[in-house]
DNA sequence: ACCTGAACACCGTTCAAGT
DNA sequence: ACCTGAACACCGTTCAAGT
């Protein structure tokens, strides 16, 4: 608060008239990410899967332009026009293409919890790495016994590798399955 | 800090001979929220789908019971043994179970993030609700236009429902695709 | 209506000194 | 090896008073 005051060439307690706490404030940022989601080339009268897919790699670029967007943005209801746009739009996507069995919202809300988690993690690894602390940790990483099932890295192999294909395929999970 | 310092008996100055600093420390109560989880009944030498379920099913049972256990687990990298098991475990599972074509860490990625997400966003709600803020969050949600399809609350009718059903129908739609 | 100054009750972290 | 006391440099929030 003190910080974006003077960022706003503010006194601190001036704040206090445009929100009413820090997690008030917090909800604003969170709409502030959601409005820089580019929706070119979205059509929710002619859906198709790779719109939604497109769709969610936006929400993540949105998120990734800010520091800790994934955490400003998860868990904070942000009641306002661009968080209910992109809920929207992504649900009235999903309507036109999923199984007459599945409920759009639960596949909207998965696509986005997904989305949210996947950024977090990611946002979470490039400030360890910015710090310099990442290569410490991975380090630390328990050498589990002989066979190379026992590393528990597959997060580390993502984080460390081409994370807009991992994303994508995560993506291509959800939507298309992963049993038979 | 201070906090735990005092529930400790200690000094606030004494915590750090055993953490280097906070997310340090939070990355030991990652691990300590992973050690919760109770992997009774999972057999990774027989996969089955239920087992998967079940497995992030306490998952998300073991970060409900922190305060804040969502966003504590969520990208903290705790290279710690609890953390490596519920890793491995997931992932051996999906191996005997997955399409040949997918990626066993990708698909346990997608499941943990899904499930962390969904864990945040559940958290956030429960605080709200005993907060008493809840209320005046979703009647300040914008009113749209006309239809029943301009709610944008998809989000609102998921948390205040059956959560445990709701979270388990965006696993089954992980798990199964939504396209045919 | 919006802002300032000043205060209140906190934080995380460090470090010499003790035992 | 582990802890205390005390300090340093911060926080979020409130509120009378100003304009």
């Amino acid at each position: 608060m003190r910080r974006l005051a003077a960022a706003a060439e503010v006194t601190p307690g001036a704040l206090y008239k445009h929100f009413r706490d820090k997690r008030d404030l917090q909800r604003a940022m969170a709409d502030a990410v959601y409005a820089t989601i580019d929706l070119a080339g979205i059509d929710t009268d002619s859906p198709t899967v790779d719109q939604v897919i497109t769709c969610c790699e936006r929400l993540r670029a949105a998120m990734l332009g800010f520091r800790d967007g994934g955490r400003i943005v998860a868990g904070s209801y942000s009641p306002f026009a661009a968080t209910a746009t992109i809920s929207a739009t992504l649900r009235k996507l999903l309507e036109g293409l999923i199984l007459p069995s599945l409920d759009a919202g639960d596949v909207a809300y998965a696509l986005r919890n997904y989305t949210t988690g996947f950024v977090i993690e990611e946002q979470a690894y490039l400030t360890l790495l910015a710090g310099g602390e990442w290569d410490a940790l991975v380090q630390s990483l328990p050498r589990q016994g002989g066979t190379e099932a026992g590393r528990s890295s597959d997060a580390v192999a993502i984080l460390t590798g081409d994370r807009d294909l991992r994303f994508r395929a995560g993506l291509k999970v959800i939507l298309t399955g992963t049993v038979a």
